[in-house]
Formats: structure tokens, C-alpha cells, sequence
DNA sequence: TGAAACCAATAGATTTTATCTATCATAAAA
DNA sequence: TTTTATGATAGATAAAATCTATTGGTTTCA
């Protein structure tokens, strides 16, 4: 069986005549004869009386032109469902992103895009690399805007920008008066930091060149936390921290009692890459992403 | 598009495997791998993420599968369906039949075939020939049982059997001493008839001789009764009338004080017929239905 | 590290299927 | 009787699906 022959068929059974459903289908009548008798000796069924002056559904003929019907409907909406996504800019884009990174970013990008690319439907979600990387396997997620190089083969990464770090001191900091900050200030302070799930704490430690004994161990249990706290922590005192430049453009952080601070350490940055399966078929959709988010960052970071 | 398509994306969806879906598709590899890539490009859609190491439907690809598998559910509907009616002693059949011949036929033949053909669906309706004739034109019955030959080229008719005419005549009446009843009895009497709408007025009239003359004009008003009303009138005193044998074996008659007499004139009998569509593909059935008529028919009737 | 196994894609030949044009057979209409 | 209309048939042609063999890229395992 076949759609086409379902088609030759309700178009006999509209018409009740081969050549003007011959015409309708864009065959020639023998074309269509012979499929409809075809598909007659197939079935083992009459599906049309006929006679030279006349063409009658049978009873089977009938009960077999709905499901016929509905048959072409679906495959009609497959049709459909494929021009809706046809359209690479269109469907949904399940878009992960590290929790360093996501609410100072997305709130950036996700006005333009939707503007830009109304069809698309944007899903963010959080989480930490390891995770992301999970997620990006098991088809979870489309794409994710991570910190580190991508390890696993089956992903190729785009960089987006660099995004130094900054320090945060407490207004009444030793450091306030000071012009530059350079990497032996930072040797002397007490530095506040995530849990090591995140990947900002390895890397504010590797780049600044830290170690361990920079930390306070009784802060151990403050790591967890996500970048406000860090920020609360700094302004009651407990220390002062390296945050990523997209944080500090949050209005969160002014009244907070805090100084952000540019580092004069060339170094001192982390790079944000789109990473995707290699496979992934919606490479136009990523594009698209990666132009509107290197279109609306802010000179605090270095677009690549 | 093509259902066989179809069937392949489905396949390729539940075994993740291109090599495994063939396989169960009965169709090389290569096959099809070359038709989905081909729908694909058809679609304008990716419905397969695929690497070397695996391959995962996409969410267009998602959509289509719901719709594809509601597709090939119906063309497998299609050929439940006819399997269903394959067998020609299986689905509706609509018979039409005069109402002189139906009432004392029917119940001869209806639990037989019943019996013999479980799944024939026998639909039986009583009209007159020329709206019967019009039924069978328009497929509305397929086959009707009549007492005259077909004159519409587009049907065929096979005789059934030859239906001799019985007098009724009141219990008490001066015939009922005569053993042999001839024509020439028949001319003395009033003979009651139905409405000649009903075909057997007219045969009646022809084949024993009678014109108008005998046919009393206050008792116009009572012809279009059925044969039943008949007998009563007669019952009553109003006269005599002709009937086909089989109305004679029915109980009905019995108790109405009435008699049923055998007449010796040859050409006295009606032919019922089965006639029916030339292009009626469900000769099989019809022949069944012949076939069990002529085996449960009384000797009163002569089988042809 | 190197060989084997796995898997989907590709190439090219072959077979199958659908389609076309031309014609026939039949019945209705003129 | 001729013409017209209609579906069926025949044979040639075109389109398609399918096959085998191979490639290119992994992953696995010794």
C-alpha cells in the first residue's frame, strides 16, 4: 500500500470517475486504473463498482475511505509540523549554563533574541560543567555556554569572549586608596570562594596563581553558596573575592557596601564558549545565539 | 512520502540502530539510510541526530513520529478492514424483495443462511419492483427478489422458481364441492385484487384470462391492502382471489375460515426472480443466497 | 599503540515499480 | 448508424527503490 494510491482512491470515490481523478492527481487515467486495480487485487476486495457509465464506493470501499482519510491527514501533518520547524529559528533550544555565568548573561540576551527570532523558544536552565556536559550528551540540552575547554570529542566549542575577573573588597578596605591592583596584593588577602563544583573557584585560584593556604578553613562551610552570598560575605567582613566582569554590572551589588575593582593582571580571566554535540543539525540557530550574545556584552569583557 | 517511509523512521526510532531497523524492515542498510536521508531532505527537517556511535530523534523528528505512527495505523487499518470483508459471505448485504413474496419467503431461508453464514449481515426491505428497481440502480440493495423480467440492460436476473396461483375461496362456497378447479370457474367468480401498484394484480389479470369486467368497482377503495387483508375480506363474504403458493403454507390462513384450492390451469404461476447489478462484485454471496433459497423452498413451488 | 569491530554514509549497478501513449471494448447519446 | 464517453489493456519508457561493495570515522580490546 501507499499514500498515493490512498490519494488515487478518495479522489475516485469524490469524482466517481477515473479520468476527472486521474485529472485531480496529475496522472493519466490508465496511471490510476491500474494502481486503484492494483491495490483492489492487494486487499482482495472491491473497492469500486464499476461500469462504463458509472463509478460506486462498495460497502468496503467506504468502511477502507476512512481510514484512508485519516491516513493522508497524518501524513499531511507531518508535513505541516515539518514546515513549522523548517525554519532553523523556529522550536525549542535548550540552551544550559553555568550558574556564574547564566543570571548575568541571559538577562543581556534574552530581550534581543526573542525580538529577533519571535519563533524561537528559548529554555535556560542551570547547572554546574559536569553536569552540562551529562546533559548535553543525553540530548537534555541543545547547547551550553561553559568556562572550560570542552573534553569530550563529540562536542566542538565556539568562544564567545573573555571575561576578566574583578576583585570585590569591603568599602572600608586598606586596598580603597590604592590605584592598581596587581597579583601580590592579592597574595595578601583572604579570599571568599565557591563550592569546587563550580568551576570559577579552581580558576580564580589557577589564574591568580593561590593555593590552599589563602583560604580560611572555618569558611569551609560557607562554599556552597552562589555569587550574592559570596558578595554578602564580603560586605560583613568575612574576606574579599574575585568575581567574573558581568557580575558587576548587576545593580545587586551597588549599596551592598562593596568596591569592584579591575585587576591589572592580563591573566586574570576566564573565556565563555557555546559548546554543542557535533552532530547538533541546528547550527544556524547557534549562530544566530552567538551573534546576539557578542552583540550585546559590555566593554567590561572581550568579545572574541 | 511514502508509508513504507514512514515505517522506516519508526524502526529507525525504536532501535536507535540504522543496521538494526533495516533489518527488521527486511530492507539493506544502505536502503534505508538513503530513504530517510531523502524524506529528510523532502521535510527540509533533521529527524535523526546521528553520530557513529548513536542516533537520537530529534524534536521535529518527535512530532513527525506521533504523526507517522498514527498514519500507518490507519493504511493497517485499511487492510484489517478488508480482510474483514475478503471473504464475500462477510458484511452487508441488501436485499429487496416484493411484499407479496417476502412475508412467506423470508422466514424460509433467513435462519438457514443464518446458520451457513454466519457473517453475511442480511438487510432485507419490502417494496414495489419499479422502487425496487430504482433502489438497485442507486446500490441502495444489491440484489432484489422480483416476480418479472429485468428490463434495465445494466441488471441480470436468474430464475428461482416457478410460483403456481391458488384459489381462496370462503369455506362455505359453491366451489367447495368441486374437485377440479378450471378456468372456466374462475370467470363466474369476483375476484378480489391488490392495489396494482403490486405486480401481482396485473399477473393475476394476464395469466388467468380476467379483464376489469370482473372486477367489482365498489371494492376499488379496499385494493391496496396486502394479502392478508385480502383473506380477511374474503372471510368475509366479499369475494374470491388468487395467491401465490407459498402464502398458502404460512398458519396465518388457518382459523380465517377460508379455503386454499389448487387450480388446474399450467400457466397459472409468477417466476421469482433474483436480479441484480451486472457490475455486483459479490456474485459468490448472491449465488450462496440461491443456493440456500432453492433448498428450502416447499413442494407447493416448482424450483427452476 | 595497533588491529579489529562497529556504524552510518556513499557509489554504482540492478531490479522493481510507476507512469506514459496509444488503443480497445462497451455502452449511451445523437 | 455514427459519435461520444468511459474504463480497461498493452507495451514502451521513466523513475524509484534496492542491492552489494566500499569508505571514513569511531570505539574497543589486546
Amino acid at each position: 500500500m501507499n499514500l498515493r494510491d490512498l490519494k488515487y482512491l478518495i479522489a475516485v470515490a469524490e469524482t466517481r470517475h477515473f479520468g476527472k481523478a486521474a485529472e485531480r492527481c496529475f496522472v493519466s487515467q490508465p496511471t490510476l486504473s491500474s494502481q486503484i486495480k492494483k491495490l483492489e487485487e492487494q486487499l482482495g476486495v472491491v473497492i469500486f463498482e464499476r461500469t462504463n457509465r458509472s463509478v460506486v464506493v462498495t460497502p468496503v470501499g467506504m468502511a477502507i475511505m476512512v481510514h484512508a482519510r485519516k491516513s493522508i491527514e497524518q501524513a499531511d501533518a507531518i508535513e505541516q509540523t515539518a514546515r513549522l520547524y523548517q525554519d532553523p529559528m523556529a522550536g525549542p533550544l535548550h540552551i544550559g549554563s553555568i550558574p556564574t555565568l547564566s543570571p548575568y548573561l541571559i538577562p543581556l540576551i534574552f530581550q534581543p533574541l526573542k525580538k529577533r527570532y519571535p519563533r524561537l523558544q528559548l529554555i535556560f536552565s542551570d547547572q554546574v560543567t559536569s553536569t552540562l556536559e551529562q546533559r548535553l550528551s543525553s540530548h537534555e540540552i541543545d547547547a551550553a555556554l561553559l568556562a572550560t575547554p570542552v573534553r569530550d570529542p563529540a562536542f566542538e566549542e565556539i568562544k564567545l569572549f573573555d571575561e576578566p575577573f574583578w576583585l570585590v573588597h569591603p568599602h572600608s578596605h586598606p586596598l580603597y586608596t590604592k590605584e592598581e591592583i596587581t597579583r601580590n596584593d592579592l597574595k595578601k588577602l583572604e579570599i571568599l570562594l565557591l563550592s569546587d563544583a563550580h568551576c570559577l573557584s579552581k580558576q580564580v585560584m589557577e589564574v591568580c596563581h593561590l593555593t590552599d593556604r589563602n583560604l580560611d578553613g572555618s569558611m569551609e562551610e560557607l562554599r556552597a553558596f552562589g555569587l550574592e552570598t559570596l558578595i554578602q560575605l564580603v560586605s560583613a567582613g568575612f574576606g574579599c573575592t574575585l568575581v567574573p566582569a558581568l557580575t558587576i554590572n548587576g545593580s545587586w551589588m551597588t549599596g551592598s557596601g562593596v568596591v569592584a575593582r579591575k585587576l591589572e593582571i592580563p591573566e586574570a580571566f576566564r573565556c565563555i564558549r557555546l559548546v554543542y554535540r557535533s552532530s547538533f543539525p541546528r547550527t544556524q540557530a547557534l549562530e544566530a545565539l552567538i551573534q546576539v550574545i557578542r552583540a550585546n556584552l559590555p566593554n567590561t569583557v572581550q568579545v572574541l
